[in-house]
DNA sequence: GTAAGCCGTATTTTT
DNA sequence: TACGGCTTAC
């Protein structure tokens, strides 16, 4: 408590109504609500089990989790719950599943589920594969984020596209609920309207969570912020931690008006603004507040630091993109033998993973290590989809999404047409795929051979089902991919046998990873069975834990958005530029104080120097193109700026500072 | 089942 | 331009 700062303080211990803290970019925030967990427990006697933080990202979760066990003894934090939205919705669903009409077993589609579904639905009902799936799914997402239902949906589109997709999502739901499974959306959404519907369920939760701290509050959509009114309701016992220039997401539903509605909400609301800032230069800080002061504010804000002036903000002129990247790669390095750091040091962020590309190639050229976030996460696997399936079916056979994952896979001579025939059979009676292997009226359908593979298929996973309430599930699910041959499997359909090796790693790495759920609160009062393991498992939690330890001493190379949360000693950003920062669809949208907020997110992430670049002339889509400068290098304070390859006319001048900056390298490194 | 060729598209992405 | 997704042809 005694590391807090005034206003900090006064966030931890105002606990009599309402609170909204507006925590600027590395104000500390984390801390607060840290410590405010840990003092509601201690010095308010509230019990950890009445508390829940909620978050966004898993990351976030688990380190808030991290640093609230170094503040609370164990057993004092009993209970505490540290969540997502999404899994918060899933424990509650998990509990009153019943009385919404779902099955123990329910499955959780993935966006990718989700979408062959949305597939399958607009090719039968609409004939129409010319209509972007993609962008249907995001509508329907949107739809429930905004809490609109398929049938209002339906009666306020005001144009057939619209009422497409309305009837798309409206079967979309129908087709759900028949598999026994939720998406993500529904998460919330479903919570939501049980909370509407049941008021005594309602209250059973809001007696359980009496105190509720809301983290990265901004990016609450409307259904999430419905959820939180409700819980909250009664005892108005909560504090919200947010910041709004650091909206990124409205594009993904994110309403970032929630912080004013909470205002309106609350009237009680009380405001608590963290200014000082422990991780910038105040130069770095005065350009990041020069720009975000160009965007409208309800709530004015002003970040500063006790860190000194520090270095000026470089921005860097190169004659096209290819030098641009060049520039980087090269200043990096040039940077890290002068000043003896490490390449963990750095950052480059951009607008758009394309950028990327570029840039990974010079950095190769120069063999600077780097690491890029944001690649394929371990969901996204083929073989973790497909052990996946195999687990979603098992404790969910109306799953026809896993059904049809794994069915022939490894190959088990059930080809497209036999699933065609049997996936009509199964709509015309309106009974899961799986069911439907097992009905008399087939026979007139398939051929005996069909129908054999496909029974042989059922049986085995009714065993293997059965083998898992009898016998301990860990082993029967090792047994499960050893029948199969899965192992094999990959070996085959992998490019080289190290990465077939690599990729059964990776399975069994999933079944570990439920064996230690399993195995974490065995013989607790509240046991973890094999299905909320696995719809945990779900929703990641531990697994992508493993995919950061590669924290090796590497460069990060990230987009703007997923650098939201992090710092770096030295950053650089790229492509500042009119069309890329701000982006060209935002210009076109006249959205531009969703860019700046994303300039200022960038400009924030910077501890020690931050330098941006841009290049004076790129290709795109195939011609080049005189650029025009960000807009936003015009707001910032230009006594902080050093120019660097601006205005110099001939085109090889960049070329030669260049070979200079190289030439001063080797005379570097010929001294080590 | 695979490889070549054609067409359309071109932000940000978590759960 | 460049890539991915999809169709087509073997």
């Amino acid at each position: 408590m005694s590391r807090l700062n005034a206003r900090q303080r006064e966030a931890v211990h105002y606990i009599s109504g309402p609170l909204l803290v507006l925590a600027g970019a590395g104000s500390g925030k984390t801390s607060v609500i840290t410590s405010k967990i840990t003092y509601l427990v201690e010095q308010c006697g509230i019990k950890a089990k009445h508390i829940a933080a909620v978050t966004f990202t898993n990351k976030a979760a688990r380190e808030m989790r991290e640093r609230v066990s170094k503040l609370l003894p164990a057993h004092d934090a009993k209970g505490l719950i540290v969540a997502t939205f999404h899994n918060l919705g899933l424990t509650i669903l998990r509990e009153e599943h019943k009385i919404l009409g779902y099955k123990a077993g329910f499955s959780i589609f993935d966006s990718e589920d989700a979408k062959a579904l949305i597939r399958d639905i607009m090719i039968r009902d609409f004939g129409d594969e010319g209509e972007e799936v993609n962008q249907v799914q995001a509508a329907i997402s949107n739809l429930k984020n905004d809490m609109c239902e398929p049938d209002r949906a339906i009666s306020v589109a005001c144009n057939d596209h619209e009422l497409m997709i309305a009837q798309v999502y409206k079967t979309y739901n129908q087709y759900l609920k028949a598999y026994n499974a939720v998406d993500f959306d529904d998460l919330i959404l479903l919570i939501v309207a049980l909370f509407r519907q049941h008021p005594e369920v309602l209250e059973k939760w809001q007696n359980r969570v009496r105190y509720l701290l809301v983290d990265e509050y901004q990016d609450t959509n409307i259904a999430q912020y419905e959820l939180v009114k409700m819980l909250v309701e009664t005892r108005s016992a909560f504090t919200v931690v947010g910041d709004d220039d650091q909206s990124i997401y409205a594009w993904r539903g994110a309403r970032p008006e929630n912080l004013v509605k909470l205002n309106e909400d609350f009237p009680s609301l009380k405001v608590i603004k963290l200014e000082q800032n422990y991780r910038s230069t105040s130069r770095i800080l005065k350009v990041a507040n020069a720009v975000i002061a160009n965007n409208p504010h309800v709530f004015e804000k002003a970040l500063w630091s006790e860190l000194g002036m520090g270095d000026e903000i470089r921005i860097i002129q190169t004659r096209n993109e290819d030098a641009e990247s060049e520039r980087i790669a090269v200043e990096i390095l040039d940077h890290k033998l002068k000043k003896n750091t490490h390449f963990r040091d750095y950052a480059v962020l951009y607008r758009g993973n394309h950028q990327s590309r570029l840039l990974e190639m010079k950095l190769q050229a120069h063999q600077v290590p780097y690491r890029i976030s944001g690649g394929t996460s371990f969901f996204a696997k083929n073989e973790i989809k497909d052990a996946m399936g195999y687990l979603r079916l098992l404790i969910n056979p109306e799953d026809d999404a896993a059904f049809l994952r794994v069915v022939n896979v490894p190959r088990r001579e059930i080809g497209p047409s036999t699933l065609e025939k049997l996936g009509e059979y199964a709509t015309e009676r309106d009974i899961s795929l799986y069911r439907a292997v097992d009905e008399l009226g087939l026979e007139q359908r398939l051929p005996e051979k069909a129908i054999q593979k496909l029974r042989q298929f059922r049986q085995w996973l009714e065993r293997t089902a059965e083998d898992c309430q009898r016998k301990e599930a860990i082993s029967v699910l090792k047994q499960m991919f050893t029948d199969i041959e899965y192992e094999d499997w990959l070996y085959q359909n992998s490019n080289t046998p190290k990465q077939a090796e690599r990729r059964m790693d990776n399975v069994w790495y999933l079944v570990d990873s439920i064996q230690r759920m399993l195995e974490r609160d065995k013989g607790l009062a509240d046991e973890m069975t094999l299905e909320s393991a696995i719809s945990r498992l779900l929703l990641m939690d531990m697994l992508e834990q493993q995919q950061e330890e590669d924290d090796t001493d590497k460069v990060h190379l990230l987009t703007l958005h997923a650098s939201k949360g992090l710092e770096f000693p030295h950053c650089f950003i790229m492509g500042l530029e009119e069309e890329i920062l701000p982006h060209r669809n935002s210009i076109e949208e006249n959205n531009i104080e969703e860019e700046r907020r994303l300039m200022y997110v960038g400009i924030t992430r910077a501890k020690k120097t931050l330098t941006m670049t841009y290049a004076a002339q790129r290709k795109q889509y195939g011609e080049k193109i005189e650029t025009i400068p960000s807009r936003f290098l015009d707001e910032m304070p230009e006594e902080d700026l050093v120019w660097f390859g601006k205005g110099e006319k001939d085109p090889d001048a960049n070329k030669a500072k260049g070979r200079e900056t190289l030439a001063s390298l080797r005379n570097l490194m010929d001294g080590l």
